[in-house]
DNA sequence: AATGAATGAGGGTTCATTCAT
DNA sequence: AATGAATGAACCCTCATTCAT
């Protein structure tokens, strides 16, 4: 009967932590961590200031928290990727990356980006986790797909690292662009925001990558 | 004797208001504005805290007047580019771009693309600053030549800004993470640590740019 | 087993104000009313924080219950003192005192006399504890049995209250002494923490005031 | 030139700490450390809340500067004591410890005492106080005329640390007393509200005290 | 009766900014 | 022009107290 009547109250209480955090990231990503007061945090997260440190010991504690348990979720490159022999390598390459660009667009990885290159200094765990739960996985993944593709004969030769290169760095900056820049008023012609810009652009590197036999222009006749 | 000690005194008094951007610029890149303390920025400069709000009303005084009048200088792709018509397009691109990539890198320029970043929110005028000093003259710059390059046959004909996209934005990430992650403990195995990384991902991208008939693989034989 | 239950729950509630009052207490002795958080008390007590509300209704609402309940139990100086006339007067007094020393001692009436000090201006009931409780009780019972000794030619003819203020004010500063400076480190050679200082100096003080017809010192020879 | 501009600036400035240390004294003496505000306490000073902080780095940094600088003066018991051989121990001990008990009353050291008894579990620094600044200064004092007086035979061969105990002590109580319940409504018919109470205590431990072969009472003949 | 959850009020501390010299 | 001194306005955090179950 207890577990009756608390039922909803007890539903807050589980979630309140992570009101808490949501409301955080958002306040965080938005003003920086500096700048992001409690009060706000606490509103934003439907409670007031004190409720706030009832789970959190401090708003550093928060960061911390955001970074431990929260960030990692949502941009897991290798959330799910199709693995079937069957598959073309660039067509691999194109559904992950696809993929894994859409999830950080829709996530707004751009703010949590932010957030890392600004707090990094105070926050060293921020580094590990750029690291570890971002540049690593996808450039492993990548790689990976990379390096099948040159085993069975797809692709150029190439350093791998090369490819992670050309088409993670440049949904970093997107996903910076859009989540910080574009809130502000940048002009829709702006490079950054033409339409299908990184659909083109893993063509154009592919174009690069691709061991093309059939394509021969007919240079050595 | 008088006449001396003025002279210095008043060269100092001339370079006051340049010295405290200076310092301004230093300490907002390193801690970002909020968390940046004004008397920090003056003892930086060498005065008292009060006579940093002689030269400027406020600290965002401070940061529009970085805006307006300090950040253009020394990230300018356009400085010296030689338009020789004997050069092969990739050699000029590459000249370009690397003295670019060189420059940025020397002028610490990622952490004013954070601190854009950071601010852009509070101070709508960094995003003006960033398209119109940064991303539009790098784009009219590489396309340019792209465009060269392909009226001149030397290039495969590519959409221009997709080039644009595939070299400017690492350059941008690489930024960044040199002033902006670097200092803290990013392993030196990262990626983006790779000795020579820019140069290799250049000749990377131009592999798939350019028109190769001399380049054949052998693929008719 | 109901009945058990409920029995051992209801001595329970029985002894709550109790054991609040004497978590209260020890709180307030170790960290002065100010400092003491209603939620240690509550604890120490064995319940939540919500439950020290059912039984008192603030915080000053402990303290003055417990200056009203139960401050004076304890250190009654009149408890159990021999009348028998057969006793020297000195004899009598000395085992009043002891007895009362070596109580005060015990129930650590150190923390409270601090607590007394520190909180008397706050709480004036706390000046009427200290004179109606302690000081004059002890004055009236010391006197009581100079006067007696003065009356049987026991002792030489002083003010009463002399005798009073020279035995009574040490064990006081004795008290404090104990419970409120020795948990830090006072060293032991301090002149409060000397073997048996209270007897001994119980016998300084009586020597000057007995008559004593037999000690002569041999000054007429 | 620039002196005389600033004179009374500078005083001003030169006092500060001085000022705002004797009214956190004043105010921590009142209502103890925790609840003294930091505002209060600057207020009494004549400044605002922040101006405190410009001369200490926190609360409890007020109560060390006050402990390591300011609590000694006023309460030196050696300050001035003749030493001429041609005075009686006796007398020497009267004005010493007349002249310590005035000091003491008109320092208003009973509140200092209560500080110390009420902070020292806080602030340790404050049991090296009592003991080396108070107690063992008065114990050495005593002690020494003591021990002239036994050596001159003026005084009766007993531990020196005896007649410290039966005098010093009782100034103590009465300090407290005075400071600390005073304001409070202390009936005037109280114990230690007599009348030259403290010259008569003198007077009846001295009676203990000395060796008098001119006043034996015909007890050998 | 008991308590986990919640909060309003308030205190300590900082800092951008102003004042007086 | 320059600055040491001063401060009002926040902000972080705590805690006595109340609410909902």
């Amino acid at each position: 009967m207890l577990e009756r009547v608390d039922a909803s109250f007890r539903r807050r209480k589980q979630a309140r932590p992570r009101e808490l955090l949501e409301a955080a990231l958002a306040l965080f990503v938005e003003k920086g961590f500096a700048a992001a007061r409690a009060e706000d945090i606490a509103a934003r997260a439907g409670v007031s200031k004190a409720t706030l440190y009832l789970y959190f010991r401090s708003k550093e504690d928060l960061l911390k928290a955001l970074i431990a348990e929260r960030f990692a979720s949502g941009m897991d490159i290798a959330a799910t990727h199709d693995t079937s022999d069957a598959m073309a390598s660039q067509d691999l390459l194109r559904d992950v990356l696809t993929a894994w660009q859409s999830t950080l667009m829709q996530c707004h990885a751009g703010g949590i980006f932010k957030l890392i290159l600004t707090e990094v200094r105070n926050f060293p765990a921020l580094a590990d986790f750029w690291t570890r739960e971002v540049i690593e996985p996808a450039r492993r993944l990548v790689s990976g797909i990379v390096v099948r593709g040159i085993d069975r004969g797809e692709f150029r030769s190439v350093d791998p690292d090369l490819v992670v290169h050309a088409l993670v760095l440049p949904i970093i900056v997107m996903c910076l662009h859009r989540d910080a820049m574009r809130p502000a008023s940048v002009p829709d012609s702006s490079l950054l925001n033409a339409p299908d810009i990184f659909g083109r652009h893993f063509e154009f590197v592919l174009e690069g990558l691709i061991d093309r036999p059939l394509q021969c222009r007919g240079c050595c006749r």
